[in-house]
DNA sequence: TAGGATT
């Protein structure tokens, strides 16, 4: 059965890091060891096609780097959909805590928050949970296990067809392993208070002990898409753009993504009757454009053109508005070299050529705020102009 | 009865 995930509702535990701060650079220990508490975060949900170089990319577009990784499988070399950023300021970890978290990429929404100090006892701590009430949310369900220790994630899943009803099962994360042991022995064969059937608690599988089919079959996928690109779901694509207009996602506790940046254009009225509609002819006229005087797929991919964007605008609005396509490796707000303010203009890079032919035909005319864009690939003669 | 949260 098709399932898909109600929310990733934050805790109310802050997960921020504890201790005293410097306001620059890094945090020096008196033992002499570097204390990354505020400067490491770690991502999730991140997209299964994001590379590496991508996520650096999208991260470097905040602040310098120390060192950053994407957890892969150690067998198949697949993302694991998380991964580590370590920056050389601490503000620039609250920055992209501030301006990522709950950024839309493809059918995804990341998550951005402070990496917690690595430990065994942090390992393993997730649980998997059925037999919960239909009626049971996901707070009910936090409640519920909330006694027994600091939770760190929490999901139920839901039936897709039905429109979002529970199917009585979910996961918990506790900070600690042990606190997880505790929360089964209190409460695996036990009813919540009303329920009629007594719920199952048990630790979860870890997601990358596949067995050997789905190992071959992940295999084979890998090995298919090298040769005929990502799977596309242009529906699920297109159905995420009026969400631009809407502003953060209300299932995502961070602060208003970019309202701040934005002068607030994506609280307001983009109205989704604007938006340009998925066209057949433009998707055809643009094809045969490709290779006329177009700048891609030079190396890192196609280049694109964004023109009208607001002076208050940066690089997290263009990952923003282009992440939902698809691969994008690259983003470039250009600015005033004395005002540092945008010049109206940026670039963004996109490894595949129908993801970035999406793009521009949603994107070109795009209302955001009071201003609309221009989208195009970039040519030649732009580049000289 | 199945998510990609500890490099």
């Amino acid at each position: 059965m098709v399932t898909q995930i109600i929310s990733t509702m934050e805790t109310q535990v802050s997960n921020g890091p504890s201790g005293t701060s410097l306001p620059n650079g890094p945090v020096i220990s008196s033992n002499g060891a570097t204390d990354d508490s505020k400067t490491n975060l770690i991502v999730n949900y991140l997209p299964q096609n994001m590379t590496q170089e991508e996520f650096k990319s999208l991260f470097g577009s905040i602040g310098e780097i120390e060192s950053c990784k994407l957890v892969r499988d150690k067998i198949t070399g697949q993302s694991l959909g998380y991964g580590f950023v370590n920056y050389v300021d601490p503000n620039d970890a609250d920055k992209a805590i501030n301006t990522l978290n709950g950024l839309k990429l493809q059918t995804k929404t990341i998550k951005v928050s402070y990496a917690r100090p690595s430990s065994a006892s942090i390992r393993d701590a997730n649980l998997y949970v059925s037999g919960l009430p239909k009626t049971m949310s996901q707070k009910d369900m936090e409640q519920l296990f909330s006694q027994y220790g600091r939770i760190i994630t929490s999901r139920i899943l839901v039936d897709q067809v039905t429109a979002g009803i529970s199917r009585g099962v979910g996961f918990i994360r506790f900070d600690k392993r042990n606190e997880a042991e505790e929360a089964i022995k209190g409460l695996n064969g036990q009813k919540p208070l009303g329920a009629a059937e007594p719920i199952t608690v048990k630790f979860a599988n870890n997601p990358s002990q596949k067995t050997g089919q789905a190992l071959l079959t992940q295999l084979y996928q890998t090995a298919a898409r090298r040769y005929t690109g990502p799977l596309h779901h242009q529906t699920q694509r297109f159905s995420m753009i009026p969400s631009l207009g809407k502003g953060p996602d209300p299932n995502n506790s961070s602060k208003p993504i970019l309202d701040n940046l934005l002068n607030a254009s994506y609280g307001v009225k983009s109205s989704p009757t604007l938006f340009p509609r998925f066209s057949p002819i433009t998707i055809d006229s643009m094809t045969s454009l490709a290779g006329v005087n177009l700048t891609g797929p030079t190396g890192a991919g196609w280049c694109i053109f964004v023109y009208n964007l607001s002076p208050e605008a940066d690089e997290s609005v263009l990952w923003q508005l282009f992440g939902p396509f698809g691969a994008v490796t690259n983003v470039k707000v250009i600015r005033d070299f004395t005002t540092n303010k945008c010049k109206g203009f940026g670039f963004v890079t996109m490894t595949n050529y129908d993801e970035a032919a999406m793009a521009i035909a949603s994107l070109n005319g795009y209302r955001l705020g009071d201003r609309v864009l221009q989208v195009s690939f970039k040519t030649s003669k732009q580049h000289k102009a």
